[in-house]
DNA sequence: TTAGATGCAAATAGTTTGCATTTGT
DNA sequence: ACAAATGCAAACTATTTGCATCTAA
């Protein structure tokens, strides 16, 4: 490493976490961080050779797998079949509605759970840190 | 098809969707029902040529792709990377709690996303017809 | 009868592994 | 200094495709 750089809070939580901010980790990161999560794993190579062709293939996945493990990204399904897409999870939940139509992903904010979680909480005796909601449907343009 | 047999409300769908109940077809829809759900690709496959070794592979996956364009299964993902983990829609929802250390599944019922979604429509002009909730945690066994 | 679906096997992704080498800390 | 992480390329898995045949409607 040679440049200084601002450190993102995810990328603190992987060192924190006792990992090397290596530099194939933070370009992976970087990528994520600069699409605002959605990408798939190959839209990922790509964008991560295309900065440093130098970071090898198997660097990334391992990097995806980590993140993963640690749950700063989540992987989703969204078309039909094959590539999970990797979505950020910037406090731990993550939210969206996909178009069933054209694909397209409308976010938006204040899912309201935070009740229901609590509600599961308590009567299932489970400790809740992030979730996932998907709403499927048709967007304005396809309705 | 030699037998009748008590069509499930789900090949009805298939049917009246155009397309015609085969027996591969009818084979997955079973396996799929009687697991509710939760299964990888790979399970699928297994389960299927268990009944019916006959059954080519790509049958099946042309089966998983069409349930899903159906929005009658939705494919999700459970832990690391790789292969989906398709999932029932009764109703057009599903929501589960998965544990992030022993990966159980927990399902619940009643959450209580309708408002949201009437909200949403509303809101974005959207038409909403499905969704997936999953929270992430640990379990009772697991805390 | 006939468009739609199938099974097969070969082709094509997509992902992981082993290992010698490099790099953060 | 040294455990952790890397890049490479080969091995593996998982999924898709093309096509002749079959079958539900």
């Amino acid at each position: 490493m040679s440049e200084i750089e601002e450190l993102s809070p995810r990328a603190v939580r992987l060192r924190e976490a006792g990992h090397k901010l290596t530099n194939a980790r933070l370009t992976v990161l970087n990528v994520l961080e600069n699409h605002d999560g959605h990408l798939t794993s190959a839209e990922v190579l790509e964008q991560v050779d295309q900065i440093d062709p130098s970071i090898g293939r198997a660097s990334v996945f391992r990097t995806l797998d980590l993140l993963t493990s640690l749950s700063i990204i989540r992987p989703t399904y969204m078309n039909s079949s094959m590539t999970p897409t990797y979505v950020l999870m910037p406090d731990g939940h993550h939210h969206h509605i996909v178009c069933t139509n054209c694909n397209r992903i409308i976010e938006f904010e204040n899912c309201g759970l935070s009740a229901i979680a609590a509600e599961l909480e308590e009567r299932l005796h489970v400790k809740l840190t992030g979730h996932l909601l998907e709403f499927y449907g048709l967007c304005d343009k396809c309705s």
